[in-house]
RNA sequence: GCCGAUGUGGCGAAAUGGCAGACGCAACGGACUUAAAAUCCGUUGGGCUUUAAACGGCCCGUGCCGGUUCGAGUCCGGCCAUCGGCACCA
């Protein structure tokens, strides 16, 4: 362009101007308990956005949409007289980073400082109301210290059925102390990436390849560190339920942890050929294998049994004539990636092992089988095989010919083969006859009576993998002697990593750090561990480090956590919103603030906002460490997020998904060069529910910011030499009733949507407000006034500005704008004399007429029969029945 | 297959069971201007109709079908479509 287009209003040099004032002055910092300026007085409010990890992209517009929702609650609560911790900080440690580094060879702590500093200089630019001062990096070594801490504490304790907690490893009284820390070392069938040269958890694994990169996936089994999450399934469903979440993401941890309720059964083996070489001279005890069913009702439908191919029983139980078969199924298995194992998911494979399985209620043999579709990781790697009432079952036995039995009678009459409902017991003598619960209940306590089985929880839940074979990540503060390991001690940290010369993985498995022999070598005996740890290690506390983020002494000081993320401020923080007018949308419940969960809130973090994708991984970690903290004493609260909001993706203005390929990213400087940061924080506010999916449009941008330019405009106008200057037309006088009115509306309609988080809906009568003022010959002071407060949270630099012109010319003005109270409204002034209100005839609208508010219903009534209208439309038909909603409506029914 | 979310003008959307489409975009018309841009004012769901023109009047309309109700975008039942998650979990 050759001439810069002239800016509607000076936004280029206001926003910088501010962003300056407000790092000068550390504007919002929120001060430690202890800490000068710190006021016991106010109410805590912590909202928090999901940190992002620094990639070399730079931010894109889908990050600042949670940023500018929670800057807003952020600087709406500051002015309701909150103290308020809204932090941000650096996810850095990751696999890009390192990818950098091995082919640049430059150390990826350089790339990672290089990334937060554009990330930081991008969200600066948007003007968010960050305490800076608390900014944290998980690949600072002061920051990760205290990961490998957590490590320790997990490392050193165990989870005590009896107490239903966690505690330290010193009060387990059994012989193997290594079998029950809640970090444990074990050899597990991996998700191997040849090409990452790493292993990936489940969860990173997508249709087969690495969810980072698409590279394939293969099963190998390996020595690694688990965290022993299972412990806490039952606590991590159960206390799901006091937490201000969406159902939806509940639902969705809910259906991750699995929990089924049903019986585990123990089957004796029949035929045993090769029991004699395994196990000489103990042929009495004959082997048995226990299976899981939740439909321990079904036993007498069992036609066969099938074992994972993994199982352990199954070297013990084939037959001789069978065993080469058996051989080339579990091989064949086992070369199965996992990509190759769901593909071929439609067409069931087994083979049968010869031995038969004995059935426990009526002594029938049953043939046992091995067959890829059972799993060893869940219950007990067996299964009994009920056609007559599995659907998988049935597809298998009607694959390879096997019987099958219909033991439920269903309740409509239908055909009982595949029907896995609930009906009767039938062919099932113990319990024929009763109802599928009853007999539940009356065959497992028959089997549990004799010691052949009992009632048994199950859960979908794996322990977590907590092992990397790469360099960018945290140390294990752990180190290996004799084939055994042993933990460092506190004074030991942090375990820093070394340089490499080269990153490259290994590819034996062995992690790059195996490669710094110097390092590796802890004493003449001992080595260092060479895995890493995850990079959700250290986003699963880093809302407990922003408490209290310089603290060298501790992870975070107790009067620090105390505060932030305790409940000895609920009650203030109650009293504090009392008054507040509150409406709840009906089946949105998730939108609204629940003030009143507060006294019992068992979460720390006030709001949580992110994305989506974290909804089970990520959170559930968080909770699991939170609550492994919590048991041992360190936190005040067993949850670590009150409430959770996740905010849509923005699609490109093509409406598909933003992506490189599709050409459609928006860059959110490109939109600050040109509108500036407040019309992108309005835009990305207005564009709908912030929990909805929905697409940019740049046009909309520019409608944001042509109402920016109102604003500025309805304060300032242009003199003869183009200066803008303060508009006359503002004086210090009273509003009219109108005026009155619209700005007290204003004031209810924001304030609601904001704590309902309708930020759109709050824009619009912010729009409607400016409006009704532009073409006003005199305006108020003190509606502009408060209207600036009220935009303040959306386009804070604008109204700091215009906050600031009024002050200079009128005397009244108090300090900046960022340090006002929040207005509130006199719903008196709200309320009209007179009311339209609508006559229908059938439920159709046919009349209005205006009538004072008063008007009693038979008023009411006797105006609407008496219009002209009204008196046309039903002469001749006899009114049924006259419905009246007052100040509403009049329905006339003929 | 299972679970969840969503479906309203040309577009983004709004609507405690009570006037569907607030607010914004786009489009069109007007004012200002030598002109354009910017700005300001107005019109704008579809169809039919009265009229010289205007004011008006009527019908239809929130994915589809049904129900509850004086009254349904909203509540209930059944379907369809799109998106997201899970996927042999016994």
């Amino acid at each position: 362009m050759s001439s810069e287009r002239r800016k509607p209003y000076p936004f280029d040099q206001i926003e910088p101007k501010w962003q300056a004032i407000w790092d000068e002055r550390c504007a919002f910092h929120a001060p430690n308990p202890g800490e000068t300026n710190f006021d016991p007085a106010k109410p805590k409010f912590y909202i928090l956005d999901m940190f992002p990890y620094p990639s070399g992209a730079g931010l894109h517009v889908g990050h600042p949409e949670g940023y500018t929702a929670t800057d807003i609650i952020a600087r709406y609560k500051r002015m309701r007289g909150f103290s308020v911790l809204h932090p941000m900080g650096w996810d850095a440690f990751g696999l890009p980073a390192e990818q950098y580094a091995i082919k640049s060879g430059q150390h990826p702590a350089i790339t990672t400082r290089e990334n937060v500093a554009k990330f930081k200089a991008q969200l600066k630019r948007i003007g968010f109301s960050y305490d800076w001062q608390r900014e944290i990096n998980t690949t600072d070594p002061a920051y990760y210290k205290w990961t490998q801490w957590i490590f320790l504490q997990l490392y050193n304790s165990w989870f005590n059925p009896k107490t239903n907690k966690a505690e330290p490893i010193s009060t387990y009284r059994g012989k193997n102390p290594d079998g029950v820390r809640l970090a444990y070392v074990a050899d597990v069938p991996v998700n191997w990436c040849p090409e990452l040269g790493t292993v990936l958890a489940n969860e990173e694994v997508v249709d087969g390849k690495s969810e980072i990169g698409g590279f394939p996936v293969v099963r190998r089994p390996m020595r690694q560190w688990m965290l022993r999450i299972t412990a806490y399934a039952e606590r991590l469903l159960n206390e799901l339920e006091g937490l201000d979440w969406p159902e939806g993401i509940k639902l969705l941890q809910r259906n991750w942890i699995g929990r089924s309720e049903g019986a585990e059964i123990d089957f004796t083996v029949a035929q045993v050929s090769n029991l004699q070489t395994e196990e000489d001279g103990n042929l009495e005890s004959c082997p048995t294998i226990r299976v899981f069913t939740t439909r321990p009702d079904t036993l007498y439908g069992a036609t066969y049994m099938v074992l994972a191919p993994e199982h352990s029983l199954v070297d013990l139980i084939v037959t001789e004539e069978q065993w080469p078969a058996v051989r080339e199924y579990r091989e064949r298995t086992a070369r199965k990636s996992e990509l190759e194992r769901t593909d071929l998911a439609k067409e069931k494979t087994g083979i049968f092992t010869g031995a038969c399985a004995i059935i426990p209620v009526n002594q029938e043999r049953i043939p046992i089988w091995i067959a890829d579709y059972v799993l060893l990781g869940y219950g007990t790697g067996a299964i009994m095989a009920v056609p007559g009432h599995d659907e998988r079952d049935l597809e298998f036995a009607r694959k390879f010919d096997l019987p099958i039995r219909e033991v439920v009678q269903p309740p409509g009459g239908e055909d009982p083969i595949g029907f896995i409902g609930d009906g009767i017991a039938i062919n099932s003598p113990i319990i024929e006859g009763l109802p599928s619960a009853e007999a539940k209940r009356k065959i497992t306590s028959w089997l549990d009576e004799r010691g052949l089985g009992r009632s048994t929880i199950n859960y979908k839940l794996r322990d977590w993998l907590f092992s990397r074979q790469r360099y960018w990540g945290e140390p294990f503060p752990v180190v290996w002697e004799d084939g055994k390991h042993r933990a460092l001690d506190e004074s030991e940290l942090p375990v820093v990593p070394p340089p490499l010369d080269d990153y490259k993985p290994t590819g034996t498995g062995e992690p790059p750090l195996a490669k710094a022999k110097d390092w590796i070598r802890y004493s003449e005996k001992a080595t260092r561990e060479a895995n890493v740890m995850p990079q959700w290690a250290g986003s699963c506390w880093y809302y407990l480090r922003f408490c209290d983020p310089q603290n060298d002494e501790r992870f975070v000081s107790e009067e620090a956590e105390k505060y932030w993320m305790g409940g000895a401020n609920d009650e203030a923080r109650m009293t504090k919103d009392e008054g507040m007018t509150k409406h709840e949308p009906p089946g949105n419940s998730s939108f609204v603030i629940r003030h009143s969960s507060f006294k019992s809130a068992p979460g720390g973090v006030d709001l949580y906002v992110g994305g989506t994708e974290h909804a089970v991984l990520h959170l559930l970690y968080a909770r699991f460490w939170h609550k492994a903290l919590f048991d041992l004493g360190h936190l005040s609260k067993p949850e670590p997020f009150q409430r959770l909001v996740n905010q849509g993706i923005i699609l490109g203005e093509d409406n598909q998904k933003m992506s490189k390929s599709r050409g459609n990213i928006v860059n959110p400087d490109d939109v600050i060069d040109q509108y500036g940061a407040d019309a992108f924080r309005c835009y990305e506010m207005f564009m709908g529910p912030l929990e909805q999916m929905k697409p940019w449009s740049m046009r909309g941008v520019e409608g944001v910011a042509r109402f920016l330019a109102r604003v500025w405009r309805l304060f300032m106008n242009e003199n003869q030499a183009g200066e803008w200057q303060l508009s006359a037309a503002i004086r210090d006088v009273d509003p009219d009733k109108a005026q009155q009115k619209i700005v007290h509306a204003t004031i209810k309609k924001v304030t609601e949507d904001i704590e309902s988080l309708s930020f759109n809906t709050a824009i619009s009568q912010m729009m409607i407000f400016v409006n009704a003022f532009t073409n006003a010959e005199i305006i108020p002071l003190s509606a502009m006034r408060t209207f600036l407060v009220l935009l303040n949270p959306f386009a804070p630099h604008l109204a700091s500005e215009l906050w600031e012109k009024l002050g200079a010319k009128f005397s009244d003005a108090r300090r900046d704008i960022t340090e006002q109270s929040w207005p509130s409204y006199d719903e008196r002034l709200l309320v009209e004399n007179e009311v339209e209100i609508v006559v229908q005839v059938n439920g159709k609208v046919r009349d209005r007429m205006r009538l004072s508010i008063h008007a009693t219903e038979a008023e009411l009534k006797a105006a609407a029969l008496a219009s002209p209208k009204i008196k046309a439309l039903i002469a001749g038909k006899t009114v049924r029945n006259v419905i009246v909603i007052p100040k509403k409506l009049v329905n006339v029914v003929v």
